[in-house]
DNA sequence: CTCGGTCTACTATGGGACATCGTATCCGGG
DNA sequence: CCCGGATACGATGTCCCATAGTAGACCGAG
């Protein structure tokens, strides 16, 4: 994903409610000129590329992620992992470096035992 | 990086001694034809991207990755959880999605404790 | 000392992805 | 029916990567 996609990502992301192409392109416009267009390509391509979703609102289309942004980066983890070498040795140097507060989370979401799909009526 | 650059990294990975482009281009020429200038282009590039170090060997240069396949890859998933949104919410997701193998390994890293930089004389 | 082979440095070209936007077309409301 | 806003389509420029040729440097063998 190039930088405009990841910034129109990220609005996407930021806000709650699905998004038209002139909503996205007037927020960015504040920061720095874009046309419309450019705007609405980039949304195209993004969905073209399954990163959105869209819907008719009357004429025009919304566009919402399909994921959330945590979970794209999730994946973008698990795949750097899954081609990265030997996983444990990355693992490792992963923990490594990340800060207390990151590991305090870790720690925690490991102890929690996956919610064993037991009957859960 | 792309798809040649990442080949020529895990022949480098994958062997121990740093290697000339010669040794390079004969190992990627059982597979595919590619010339010899190719790799040495390459080589270069990843050299200039700080990716690999050389040095002189006679005549030649010998190549040698900077970093191992683990430790670039885990610097890989350091830098998409620092920019990829609630850090506690990718990891959330990211653990969902690992195996059992990969979670104990997680575990027993956790636990250890990062030995306290006390004084080992 | 000179010749030939090997190596590097420099340069060039083509393809693909992304950023950028203009024009043509379409459609619903007044 | 016509207008304004929206989309569809396509054109262009740029940058990075893959690919490789050529020229020059250098070293070892006669």
């Amino acid at each position: 994903m190039g930088p405009l996609e990841t910034s129109v990502m990220q609005r996407l992301w930021a806000v709650e409610q699905p998004q038209t192409v002139r909503e996205v392109q007037e927020f960015m416009a504040t920061d720095r000129t874009i046309a419309y267009t450019t705007v609405m390509t980039v949304l195209d391509n993004l969905h073209g590329k399954g990163f959105v979703t869209r819907e008719r609102q009357g004429r025009a289309y919304v566009y919402s992620p399909r994921e959330t942004r945590e979970e794209y980066t999730a994946s973008l983890l698990g795949n750097a992992l899954a081609d990265g070498g030997d996983r444990r040795g990355v693992l490792m140097h992963f923990v490594d470096r990340l800060d207390e507060e990151a590991l305090a989370s870790l720690r925690q979401l490991l102890q929690e035992p996956g919610n064993d799909p037991e009957g859960v009526p």
